[in-house]
DNA sequence: AATATCTTGCAGTCG
DNA sequence: GCAAGATATT
């Protein structure tokens, strides 16, 4: 046996990490040491020279990229296919097993699953239909508490309300969400987690099975694992199984989904004498951007403890850029990219990295403009979109009738007749009875309709059926188009002024396509097409795009980031209520997985780096203020070179727009003005603050400040004693 | 019941 | 500044 292409060119941590014995394993891997190559290795290893059958394997991701390309990575080294091998998403792993053992854990075979989007409006729909008060029982809140309690493995009926009415109602709301998901056959996606884990729990046999199986169970990105997840990796790992967990606490950015990064720990307690391998040389980053990374992450408390380091030079410095808002930064940016092509080097090889979606937009603005190719990732997917959703809609009815999800989406879509009058009859008979609105709707709503709307909705119920039954031997990408044309969604879309309309109907037009090219993996065995399809699209929501081979800029969240790599780095917005995130600025928590956040966007810069804020920014349309992130300042000095705009603050040096200085609508006129919106000011007590807005004039003006570590404060200029800075 | 117009809340990050 | 939801109008 020939293990030189396993072992080449592995230092000795990752040798000693890819050819560990069969034991529980934990690999604390840096940023940039080499975690997936491990992880390839270790899995070609197994199966070339321990010869574990590559069905003995299990891979697991968080995301359908880091699988995919785990799984081409892997068939490269080992040049053959290894289609037995699973490799996949949490996720998409507990899909496999749920379609598999639906009987098992009590789903109908037909079962569809819902995103975040969908789960919102059920529960809107609830709150609403038991008549209570929106304001007082906030959807989203409710979502988040019934999230939160799966990722847990909690049940609403083993939960006790502690004599708390809040919580005794959100249990309730809990258990009523779960009641109208199982009525009509849908799975959120902590559900599919949680029903895995049920699954082994409540069927010895079958979790028996899995377990002889899987011998060797690799998992990335551990420190990202919620409670529930572990806990399903634990039960199939069993007495026998090997656990090998690769994972960075540094890099730890999904707390607020229920990642538990003390299952690093856990991990190391219940595996005892487990072998832990740390990788720290890194094979990414210049010696700057690892020091700078190094000293960001280094004001976080309660690491295990790992310093990366790297025998490449120094580099560059890290040039951060004060611009004076989103369109200077933007250009700013722009400038330096069109540097950087003109110096033959690629677009592709660029990445802009911000905290939140919605800043790609300036960045979109400034790109069409200058002609330069882009690629946003996340954002608003393509099986996200609203036109998308209502065609799927229609096929997930024809699949399954009780998708009360669906029903709702699309009863009176395009309008058909069916009003919320006759829909609330519908609702409540449904809701009186137990039974989804489908069958509500073929009792007719238990004769209490007048006749007209009984018959638009006897002619809506036909419309399912005929589609469905007209369809059911045609291809997908026929089954799609005619569903897409039938339906009336085409027709609904042309009446539609304007070019929206338009855009709406070739975004259907690319969902046939989409169905043409659809290939159901291996994994979706035996799965009527239809259903693979409805799947793939709600747990891969359209993120890989056709056109990845155009030299285009990356941009996307620095969330969506972590796990990839580019030569020349921008991570902008780097500013105080953005990054980090003023939601968590106050809870020490909180703000370290932001810092860990930025650690993650530091270090997937190879080659330069630079760091941008703005003093200036348009966020839901009114401009805000803001100073530069404590994270910039936490970068030693002496490693930033700092770049600011050839003329000083508050005149704008990239923008090309001619327009004045921005002032709210019916302020007073910038002579009269008390002071400078943007204006930096120290207060005796509050300290350093950028002002935000201000009203009236003279002596008894008010001005709001953004302190720095106060918050934001409204003060009278006369008494506040302002120094201007 | 359908359409036009106004109001409100939103955009924090993901599968 | 935009989209979904609420309210007014036809």
């Amino acid at each position: 046996m020939d293990v030189t292409p396993i072992l080449d060119g592995l230092n000795d941590a990752q040798r000693e990490a890819v050819t560990a014995a069969a034991d529980p394993t934990l690999v604390l891997a840096g940023a940039g040491s080499g975690k997936t190559r491990v992880l390839v290795h270790r899995i070609a290893w197994l199966i070339e020279v321990e010869q574990v059958s590559p069905l003995g394997i299990l891979a697991v991701t968080f995301t359908n990229k880091a699988a995919a390309e785990m799984r081409s990575r892997i068939e490269k080294l080992l040049d053959m296919p290894v289609g037995n091998l699973w490799v996949g998403t949490f996720h998409g792993l507990a899909h496999r097993l749920l379609r598999r053992h639906h009987h098992e854990v009590g789903l109908p075979q037909g079962f569809q699953i819902i995103d975040s989007d969908d789960q919102l409006r059920l529960i809107k729909r609830m709150v609403k239909a038991q008549d209570m008060d929106d304001t007082t029982w906030v959807p989203r809140e409710i979502q988040y508490f019934i999230n939160a309690q799966k990722d847990e493995g909690r049940r609403a009926a083993n939960m006790d309300d502690r004599g708390d009415f809040t919580r005794a109602q959100m249990i309730k709301f809990y258990r009523d969400y779960q009641e109208i998901c199982d009525r009509s056959g849908l799975v959120d996606f902590a559900e599919l987690l949680l029903r895995a884990h049920e699954l082994w729990l409540q069927n010895p046999d079958i979790l028996g099975h899995y377990q002889r199986r899987f011998q060797h169970v690799l998992v990335d990105e551990f420190q990202d694992t919620n409670t529930i997840q572990y806990a399903w990796l634990r039960v199939l790992s069993g007495k026998t199984g090997i656990p090998f967990a690769v994972g960075d606490d540094d890099q730890s950015i999904y707390g607020w989904r229920g990642a538990r990064v003390e299952n690093m720990q856990r991990l190391q307690t219940d595996f005892p004498g487990i072998k832990v391998v740390k990788l720290e040389q890194n094979y990414r980053s210049t010696a700057n951007i690892l020091k700078a990374a190094n000293a960001v992450i280094d004001n976080n408390s309660g690491r295990l403890g790992k310093e990366l380091w790297t025998e490449g030079n120094a580099g560059e410095p890290i040039r951060v850029y004060n611009a004076y808002n989103e369109r200077d930064e933007a250009a700013f940016i722009t400038g330096r990219i069109q540097d950087w092509v003109a110096q033959g080097n690629l677009r592709a090889d660029v990445a802009i990295l911000y905290r939140s979606n919605a800043q790609s937009r300036a960045f979109e603005e400034a790109f069409f403009q200058n002609s330069m190719p882009y690629r946003v990732y996340g954002g608003l997917r393509f099986f996200e979109r609203a036109e998308i959703k209502d065609a799927m809609a229609y096929l997930r009815l024809m699949e399954n009738r009780d998708d009360d999800a669906s029903f709702e989406r699309i009863v009176n879509l395009p309008t058909r007749g069916i009003g919320d009058a006759s829909l609330n009859i519908v609702r409540e008979y449904a809701r009186a009875n137990a039974i989804p609105l489908w069958h509500s709707a073929m009792a007719a709503a238990g004769g209490q309709l007048s006749s007209r709307a009984a018959n638009a909705i006897q002619a809506f119920l036909a419309l399912i059926d005929t589609l469905a039954n007209d369809t059911k031997n045609l291809d997908l990408h026929e089954q799609v188009s005619h569903t897409i044309e039938r339906s009336g969604l085409i027709a609904h879309h042309k009446k539609e002024k304007g070019e929206r309309g338009e855009a709406r109907i070739e975004n259907l037009d690319e969902l046939i396509t989409a169905a043409q090219g659809f290939e159901p993996d291996d994994s979706d065995e035996k799965l009527p097409e239809l259903t693979a399809f409805l799947a793939h699209a709600a747990l891969e929501s359209g993120e890989e795009q056709a056109d990845k081979w155009e030299d285009c800029v990356q941009m996307m969240t620095l969330h969506s980031a972590k796990g990839l790599e580019f030569p020349l780095v921008f991570i902008a917005g780097v500013e105080e209520g953005l990054f980090p995130h003023k939601r968590s600025i106050n809870d020490p928590t909180g703000l370290e997985e932001e810092r860990r956040l930025c650690y993650v966007g530091i270090t997937r810069a190879m080659q330069q780096l630079y760091i941008s804020h703005a003093e200036q920014r348009r966020l839901w349309g009114t401009e805000t203020y803001a100073q530069a992130s404590r994270f910039i300042r936490e970068i030693p000095a002496e490693l930033v070179e700092e770049i600011r705009p050839k003329i000083a603050v508050s005149r704008p040096a990239y923008d090309s727009g001619t327009r004045p200085a921005v002032r709210r609508p019916g302020a007073v006129t910038s002579s009269e003005a008390p002071i400078k919106l943007g204006q930096h000011v120290r207060h005796g007590k509050f300290g350093e603050g950028v002002v935000m807005n201000y009203e009236g004039t003279g002596p008894h003006a008010r001005v709001q400040v953004n302190f720095e570590y106060e918050g934001s404060k409204w003060l009278v200029m006369s008494y506040a004693n302002l120094e201007l800075l």
